[in-house]
DNA sequence: GGCCGCATTGAATACGTATGCGGGTTGATT
DNA sequence: AATCAACCCGCATACGTATTCAATGCGGCC
């Protein structure tokens, strides 16, 4: 069985008495095949366990039926394992792929290094999905770069006009403002924000805005030097709760950017001797699947990662086959645990 | 730019004045070409973006450079999340196939469909690396065909003689041994475990070995009233603690198979009054990210998943080339967190 | 000086499929 | 009965690269 050449759509021909170029038309659903011959030619294909040589397809047609997954870290000085939040929505786009017969190609690529962007050019796929929270100010001109390419792609992000390509996100700025009112109700007045609020991080700079604007309709001020900068790590989260700390100012809520921040800074809170809920209200943002866990179990704004997958496969189908796109803004819904409700 | 030809091996080797064969060669390093020349392409085909068409490549060399990652999924009503320890893997995973220079696929299967196990047939990827807790039952069978056809592979699971294709893993026999003589340790001697016990989970099966032979070694008897069957999941593991409770047997520590398992008995547990570590010690297993941010932080059978990502990877190399490998176990180590330790 | 060997390169070709185009057959229409 | 369209199918070819084989030039050695 080994030894045993791997059969083409040359012995499938022979076998079924028709052209090679008949087998193909036959296989791939052609309408110019009649129905006895398909027949005839799918059942000796399956005796034969035929399958189509990819490599000589994509070579011909042009075309590889696979997309590529760039997952983009922060450039740490460990390993940092990447985020949590993205690994969820990589089930739901390798399901998404699974429904549309696509293959899916997965690389981890650094912000900062030029990232082999070539997937389409060499032929390896016929788009790309980018995720990541990246430094805007390295990823900016990456993005410039494939637009000029003429690469296909979509982009998990923040969702703002001028921006190249076509980005698919959660609407970082309503859900940053429910989970503020959500303090703010709980009587929480000095609300402390951990991550970075510049526009080098486009999605935290809207979570940002968010609570700036819910702080503003409570009529509190946006203190600065209740924020304190921070990416999406713990070991930043870790940081900046400590700085936050350090820097002596009264607070009595925190709005994290993420998750894995808001983990962070409970854990650091509770070494602190700072009770939460009871002194300080947590809140973060993702709902990855430590958050459930954590205790107290944190309240966080949800993105529904699965329409998220989907919405980034099927966004990046539309625009390779030519229909134009725009971009698209997905709920962002708090979810009230633990964390937050004052007892 | 956009409306540009794509450059090919014909387009540099003019440009340098030789023919096309001496530029593959010249790319791909061969000795064979001088030193100038190469030099001479090497720059030309950076001028001009060039990229090797991998489709035309894969096609002629009859290598894809490419690796298949199927993740198993139990058949579950609902979708059933990926096992979060196997999400940990594949980080590992992608490192190591980028850091020899290859591509990484990846696709979830369902244990129970026939698989489409045809990457390597149809010259997707050169082998499979297939990861996932899989019904012994469905599985072994799929196995043997692979084995029969020649596919190169690699599994993740339990090593043990006589099994299909070469398999890497822990040693979850000696893992659930060191995990359940820490129970002991701590005083408990009523101690059950919710897994499956059954050979249709092997490393389920190895860890309840491991967890009988502490028992027996210290005297105590296996009292299958304290074993309560139980897949890697939640729901499971659920359905399995209150299975446990219902029965109206008294216990005073649970070693679970998987830390979802753990994670959601611990769960149950405090619902139904039980404090853990003081009434109850629970012992998991994997070390998924959630572990250390349970409450209590939950003691656990670490694997090491960025050590067993790259022996995947370069056991399935060296499988792919023809060397002959054995199976492999990797250590396993307890950590121990709060969910255990006696106050 | 002729022959041999090494170092480079070129010519030719094969990998297996998909597709434009034209040819043949059939049945229906005038 | 002649024309025509619809329907199926085969011929030829192209996709871009990697590899085999032969050819060339060159220096060295007997």
């Amino acid at each position: 069985m080994v030894g045993q050449r791997k059969p083409t759509s040359f012995d499938i021909a022979q076998l079924a008495g028709v052209s090679q170029p008949t087998v193909s038309r036959a296989l791939r659903g052609s309408p110019s095949v009649s129905a006895a011959t398909r027949a005839r030619i799918q059942a000796i294909a399956k005796t034969l366990n035929y399958t189509v040589d990819r490599a000589a397809s994509n070579l011909r047609s042009g075309q590889t039926r696979t997309l590529a997954l760039l997952l983009f870290r922060d450039p740490s000085p460990g390993r940092t394992l990447i985020n949590p939040f993205f690994l969820g929505m990589l089930g739901s786009i390798m399901e998404s792929c699974a429904e549309v017969g696509y293959d899916l190609l997965v690389s981890f690529q650094n912000v900062e290094n030029d990232w082999q962007a070539d997937y389409e050019d060499s032929h390896r796929a016929d788009g790309l999905i980018l995720l990541g929270y990246g430094d805007y100010a390295d990823y900016r001109e990456q993005l410039d770069q494939l637009v000029a390419r003429g690469t296909h792609f979509v982009r998990w992000g923040s969702v703002a006009p001028g921006q190249p390509g076509l980005t698919i996100g959660c609407d970082n700025h309503a859900g940053a403002l429910a989970a503020t009112r959500h303090l703010i109700a709980q009587g929480r007045t000095r609300i402390a924000f951990l991550g970075d609020a510049t526009d080098h991080y486009p999605e935290f700079h809207d979570r940002y805005r968010g609570y700036c604007d819910a702080l503003a309709e409570a009529g509190l001020a946006c203190d600065p030097m209740l924020q304190v900068g921070a990416i999406s790590s713990e070991e930043a989260g870790e940081r900046a709760a400590r700085a936050l700390l350090a820097r002596g100012v009264t607070f009595d809520g925190i709005m994290a950017a993420s998750d894995l921040i808001a983990l962070a800074a409970m854990r650091v809170l509770a070494e602190a001797g700072r009770r939460v809920p009871a002194d300080v209200s947590v809140v973060g943002f993702d709902d990855i699947p430590a958050a459930s866990f954590a205790h107290p179990p944190l309240s966080t704004v949800v993105q529904d990662a699965a329409a998220a997958g989907r919405l980034l496969v099927r966004a990046l189908l539309a625009e390779i086959s030519g229909k134009p796109r725009t971009a698209t803004l997905l709920p962002a819904t708090l979810v009230v645990r633990g964390s937050s409700v004052r007892p």
